[in-house]
DNA sequence: GGGCCTCGAGATCA
DNA sequence: CTCGAGGCCC
């Protein structure tokens, strides 16, 4: 180091400002100062400084936007503060639903002040949402958003989008996680498909698809070719104290020196604010350059934003507003049978062909017999096909001027398809089931998909090809099977050499001690989804005791009424389960209590009772924090309290926790389940 | 559900 | 070299 002269270590830095300022003034700004070829000049003085000095050639320097070197494989990014998604609206009705539902929780809290809630508008960018971590103003990693509490890590990508900037502003915070969207334009989208097209290579079908391939390029150099841009919407965790409102913060980054939307931002009162923002953005939407698919409202003071909390994975003080769906017309070829994990038979339209939303169609789900019949849709019928971003598309209905002679209404069969056992379907339910249980060969392939999945155990390289074919062989009869798969004996299956079997094998063996949560979602028992799941674990700690679970116990647990316990109960006294279970443990599954300490801080299904006064917090602080972290505060103690959070002198309150058994903590033992801060 | 990228199996060719 | 499977994005 001491052999690089003074003049060239300061020469680089000016440089780097330099650059720096017009990567600013030409990606955020979109006014650049200086013309391509000075600035070309500029970085080409830095970069003969770095190569002759290379102890001079930092990671946040301009000249490793191009890219550096390829890297193996995407690792797992664990968000310090999970990425949510929002709750949709596509008509009127539901958001003047969500500002009623605000406003009566804000007045209930005594957080509205003013006769209408003010609303943080913008838009609602169709590309991918990513994480961006600057630790003392350097960007050091961004992450895609992947599950919401673990994404992967694309830094090496996002290095090389040059709206994105490298280093913040000299008052950035020492840690900063900031929320956006990196996204293709329209005319640049149009560009680089005519390049590719030349080059001979492959076109993209839209301008997501586009950015969210060269997000996944192993080689930095490629995506640096691409024409990727990026807004900031929105953070995660921060070293400092935030503005009170969600419009002042947005400013605070746009300071920083990231880019924001703000010329589409509004700052609107009440429901009838947030439609008109929401005309006023659709009339525009065809001239905007860029795809978006609706508009976002929020909730712009911070304080009520906490106030209002979570519900499983979306805040409260948010939604998504979305454009209608797009429609198009094409022919109904034929309804194939789909036999689901729990039996259900799914009817599946097979579709011409037909471009909508974006997208090429062939398939659609008809829901069930009830659908069909009520929409008078026939196999051989053309049909309007619905599809909006990111829902799944659906056959709105046959065109009835359109119908020839040559259609067949369709029939449901009595017969499982798959395995012939009855099909019944119970009087007021709509979906026909199979009774075939795990008998029907479907239903163990689909509770086998289903427990390997990524919210259940994650099991990567155990796909459904492969299920399939464990299945049919009767290698693999339930859950306990996979765990006494050996690389040398799945290197014998179709498609499987020695490094695909034995990365498997390695897979499988990596989840062996599962947490206790995704092990009961992985189990697949009615009604119990991914929330239920981990209200499940944290009730009950361990398998065995949620198997020894009564009815009374069961209901106990927050958000479990009858027809979960009861379902339940079911699938555990089926004897076959039971056994998978005993044969998960014996092949050494291990699932994990929940551990709700240790800078975990999500209080969903959790309700907390405050008594006594607390050493540092008043109450009002406390229960904020509980709400915030997405828990309950109530003000009596039942058998359906979490922890009862007592200070000094706690009267009956104290006195009934103890006697029904609820857990009693102190406030530093609320302040460890809330994660002591860093 | 559809589109993208990557990995690796398996075919093909030299 | 091609292409199917799997994983990930919306």
């Amino acid at each position: 180091m001491s052999e690089v002269p003074g003049d060239a270590v300061e020469r680089a830095q000016v440089l780097r400002q330099t650059l720096e300022q017009h990567n600013h003034a030409y990606y955020v700004l979109d006014a650049p100062i200086v013309s391509d070829a000075e600035y070309d000049q500029l970085i080409g003085e830095l970069e003969a400084i770095e190569s002759q000095y290379p102890a001079l050639r930092t990671p946040d320097s301009p000249t490793q936007r191009v890219g550096g070197t390829a890297i193996a494989a995407f690792e797992p990014v664990r968000h310090a503060v999970p990425m949510l998604s929002l709750g949709n609206a596509f008509e009127d009705e539901q958001v003047l639903a969500f500002d009623q539902r605000v406003a009566q929780t804000l007045r209930g809290a005594g957080q509205l002040n003013g006769p209408e809630v003010a609303y943080f508008c913008e838009l609602k960018l169709d590309g991918l949402a990513i994480s961006l971590r600057y630790e003392r103003g350097v960007l050091v990693q961004a992450a895609t958003r992947g599950d919401g509490q673990t994404g992967e890590d694309v830094t090496h990508n996002v290095r090389t989008i040059g709206s994105i900037p490298r280093r913040l502003a000299a008052h950035a915070p020492q840690t900063l996680e900031v929320r956006g969207e990196v996204f293709m334009g329209q005319a640049d989208f149009e560009a680089l498909n005519q390049a590719q097209a030349q080059r001979g290579e492959k076109v993209f079908v839209n301008p997501r698809n586009a950015a969210a391939g060269s997000l996944r390029q192993l080689d930095p150099k490629v995506t640096a070719t691409r024409p990727l841009r990026f807004f900031a919407y929105g953070w995660g965790q921060c070293s400092e104290p935030l503005a009170p409102t969600h419009d002042q913060v947005l400013d605070w980054l746009s300071c920083l020196g990231l880019p924001v939307n703000q010329a589409e931002h509004a700052l609107v009162q009440g429901a009838q604010g947030l439609l008109a923002y929401y005309r006023e953005v659709q009339a525009r939407r065809s001239s905007l350059g860029y795809d978006i698919d609706g508009v976002v409202y929020k909730v712009n003071d911070l304080a009520a934003q906490k106030t209002l909390g979570f519900v499983a994975k979306a805040p409260r003080f948010a939604l998504a507003h979305k454009f209608a769906a797009e429609l198009a017309q094409t022919k109904l070829l034929g309804i194939d049978l789909q036999v689901g994990r729990t039996g259900a038979i799914t009817p599946v339209a097979r579709l011409a062909p037909v471009f909508v939303g974006g997208v090429t169609v062939t398939n659609a789900t008809l829901h069930n017999e009830d659908e069909i019949a009520r929409k008078d849709v026939r196999i051989g019928d053309t049909v309007v096909v619905r599809r909006a971003g990111d829902v799944i598309p659906e056959v709105v209905e046959p065109v009835l001027a359109l119908r020839g002679s040559e259609t067949k209404a369709f029939q449901m069969v009595s017969q499982c398809p798959v395995c012939a056992s009855a099909i019944e379907r119970p009087p007021g339910e709509a979906v026909a089931r199979c009774t075939g249980g795990l008998f029907c060969a479907a239903q163990r392939k689909q509770s086998l998909i289903h427990a390997a999945s990524r919210n259940a155990l994650d099991i990567e390289g155990l796909g459904d090809k492969l299920i399939e074919q464990l299945v049919d062989k009767a290698r693999v009869q339930s859950l306990a099977d996979i765990y006494g798969l050996t690389a040398q004996e799945l290197a014998g299956y179709e498609r499987m050499g020695s490094k695909s079997a034995q990365n498997l094998a390695n897979a499988i063996a990596a989840k062996r001690e599962p947490p206790l949560e995704r092990f009961i979602y992985a189990l697949g028992i009615r009604h119990v989804g991914q929330s239920t799941a981990r209200d499940l674990a944290r009730s009950f700690k361990t398998i065995e005791q949620l198997m020894a679970a009564n009815q009374e116990q069961l209901l106990a647990v927050p958000d479990v009424g009858p027809v979960v316990a009861s379902s339940i109960l079911r699938f555990f006294e089926q004897s076959h389960n039971r056994e998978v279970i005993e044969g998960l443990l014996a092949a050494g599954v291990k699932p994990q209590a929940p551990e709700l300490g240790r800078g975990q801080s999500d209080f969903a299904g959790l309700t907390f009772v405050l008594t006594g006064t607390l050493p540092n917090w008043t109450r009002e602080q406390a229960a904020q924090a509980i709400m915030a972290a997405g828990g309950k505060v109530s003000g009596s103690v039942s058998k359906k309290t979490s922890y009862v959070v007592a200070g000094e002198d706690a009267g009956s309150k104290l006195a009934r926790a103890q006697s029904l058994g609820v857990a009693v903590i102190d406030e530093a033992g609320l302040q460890r389940l809330l994660g002591a801060p860093e």
